[in-house]
DNA sequence: AAGTGTGAAAGCATTCACAGCA
DNA sequence: TGCTGTGAATGCTTTCACACTT
C-alpha cells in the first residue's frame, strides 16, 4: 500500500466511478468479482483498477477477487460518503428546482438543506423540503448554520458575488452551474459544471 | 504547428475553457490579452495556454499577445461551434424541464429539437419549444430526422434501453445525465455528467 | 521590450509483467 | 490454478527556457 497523498487526482474520481458500478452490480445481486469482470464493463484496463485501489489498502482476495459489497463500504469509507452531507442552494431557477426535486441526491446522501434566490415570486415558495429564502439573508443564515457546501445555480451576473457571500459565509466547498469561472481563495474546493462545455466536448470532431 | 491529432485529450476542454472566459472577456470589452493575462484569471500556467493553442496554429503576435475576438473565432472553428447543432432530448423529467427551459444552450448554439418520455402525464405538453412525443416512436423519429445528437436524462432503469434505441436511430454523441455506466459502440461518443458523483468529488478529503 | 511558439526536460499516470498468496 | 498487489517500464502531459518576431 502506497501513501493515500500518492494517489492522482482522477483516481478519486475513478473510485466514485467504481462505487457507482459496485451499488449497480449489489442491485444485481453480483456478489463477487474480479478486477478485470469490472474492467469490462467500465471499458478500461483491469490494472488501472488494482492500482487505483492500492493507494488505499488491499480489499481483494488473490486468486479469488473483490467482494462486492465489502468494497463498496471501503469506497463509501474512503471517499467520505458514509454520512449525510448538507448543501445550501443558491439560485432557484431551472436547475435549481431539478435539484430541489430531484430524490436521487437525497437518496446519495446529499441533502439541500437551504435555498436562496432574489426573485420575490420565487422566495416564500416551498420546492422540495425547503423554503426559498431571500438571498440577501444568504451570509448571515449560512454562517449561523455552518453549512460547509453549496451549489450556485445562478446567473453568470451573479454567480461571482454569491461566491464571494458563500465564501465569507465560511462554506468550504462549491459546485457551480454558472458557465463562468469564479475566483475562490485556494483553499476552497470548486467544482464547475457546465453543460454548454460537456455538450461542446460531445461535439468536438464529429 | 504541430499535428492537431497529437493534441492531448485535456486540451479541448481547456479550450472550450479558454474560449468560455474569451467571451466573458469580450463582455467586459477587453480586446487584447497575453497568455499571461488569460493563465491568471484561470489560475494556471501560461505555457499551457501557449502550447495548447499551438497543436492548431498560431494564432498570437509576438511581443504582443491575442486579439480577443479574433482567437473566439478560431476556437470557435476548431471546436465546431461556429454552427447551431440539434439535439433530441430522451426524459422530460425535473432535469429535462431544466434543460428545455435553458435559455443558455441556445445562446450557445445548442438546440433541443425533439423531446420524448414514456409518461403519459407528459406527452402531448408543450416545454420552451417542443411537444413531448412518447418514447415509444423515438427511434422512428429519430432515424427520420436524421439528429446526430441525444441527451439522456432518464432514470437508471430505462437509460440503457433508451442508449440502444438512440444508436439504432443513427445518434452518433450522446450526452447523459444518467448515473450509470451505459454501453454503446465504440464508435459512439458518450459524455456522462453525473451530478452526485461531482458532488462525490466536492466531499473528499473534506 | 514584450510576449509568442516550441524543442527539450521534468513530472505524472498508465500499463506491463510477475512475485506472492489463497 | 487464478487473481491480487506492485516495482519497473512505458507513455503522456506539463513546464521550462529560450530563440524568434513585432
Amino acid at each position: 500500500m502506497r501513501d493515500v497523498a500518492d494517489a492522482p487526482k482522477e483516481t478519486i474520481r475513478r473510485l466514485l466511478f467504481y462505487l457507482r458500478q459496485l451499488d449497480c452490480m449489489l442491485r444485481e445481486g453480483k456478489e463477487r468479482f474480479s478486477s478485470e469482470d469490472l474492467a469490462e464493463v467500465l471499458r478500461m484496463n483491469p490494472a488501472q483498477i488494482r492500482k487505483d485501489l492500492s493507494y488505499f489498502g488491499e480489499f481483494g482476495t488473490r486468486g479469488v477477487g473483490y467482494n462486492t459489497e465489502q468494497l463498496a463500504n471501503e469506497l463509501r469509507s474512503i471517499l467520505n460518503l458514509n454520512k449525510r452531507w448538507e448543501f445550501v442552494l443558491v439560485g432557484v431557477g431551472n436547475i435549481g428546482v431539478a435539484l430541489l426535486r430531484n430524490p436521487e441526491l437525497r437518496k446519495q446522501g446529499f441533502e439541500i438543506v437551504m435555498a436562496f434566490d432574489k426573485d420575490p415570486r420565487v422566495i416564500g415558495k416551498t420546492i422540495g423540503e425547503v423554503t426559498v429564502e431571500d438571498v440577501s439573508h444568504l451570509r448571515e443564515r449560512v454562517e449561523q448554520a455552518g453549512t460547509r457546501l453549496a451549489i450556485i445555480a445562478v446567473s453568470v451576473e451573479s454567480a461571482q458575488e454569491v461566491g464571494d457571500s458563500l465564501v465569507e459565509a465560511g462554506v468550504e466547498g462549491i459546485l457551480c452551474f454558472a458557465p463562468c469561472s469564479l475566483t475562490v481563495p485556494k483553499t476552497i474546493r470548486l467544482v464547475p459544471i457546465d453543460i454548454a462545455m460537456e455538450l461542446g466536448l460531445l461535439v468536438y470532431g464529429l
